[in-house]
DNA sequence: CTCAAATGTAAAGCTTGCTTGACTTTAATT
DNA sequence: AATTAAAGTCAAGCAAGCTTTACATTTGAG
């Protein structure tokens, strides 16, 4: 799952605990999402939504398997 | 969180079996996320969207606080 | 009413998401 | 070069998502 936070916060000029302060999560999951360790909850998804007023799709996007040509 | 798996699942006549073949997940699973029990996971509600051809937000809603009037 | 399919529920176990605490590395500033 | 904030990483532990097996309840067709 690739995804768009570190752009995202960036164009907000967020830290990383910045951000976790505001999705009440600590800074390591925000860090491990970040760099694609692992996916957030579905709630967790949501509220990153809401902070970043963007549907969620475009916020996450499943990688998809490259067409083989 | 509120969702329209119910509604969606009828809409398609499929069998809570049915979608957890589709899904790649158990019919417990299926049966557990339409009745409230629990959320899916990110990817599972991806697959979830993709399926039933809509945004998560409009499959999935957080149960918002009601204003108190 | 009967039978079968569908739905609901529960327990035990594995995997993944998230926490805290601690430490290291990177990058920017002086 | 020294300092400091930010980012990165690791380990141990708890919580949530999902599995399998098994059984009970509900629904609908005949």
């Amino acid at each position: 799952m690739n995804n768009r936070l570190k752009e995202l916060r960036a164009q907000r000029r967020w830290t990383q605990a910045d951000l976790a302060d505001k999705l009440e999560v600590s800074r390591q999951t925000v860090n491990a999402i970040e760099k694609g360790k692992y996916d957030p909850s579905l709630p967790l998804a949501f509220k990153l939504a809401r902070l970043f007023d963007s549907p969620i799709e475009s916020i996450f996007q499943e990688e998809t398997l490259e067409p083989s040509r």
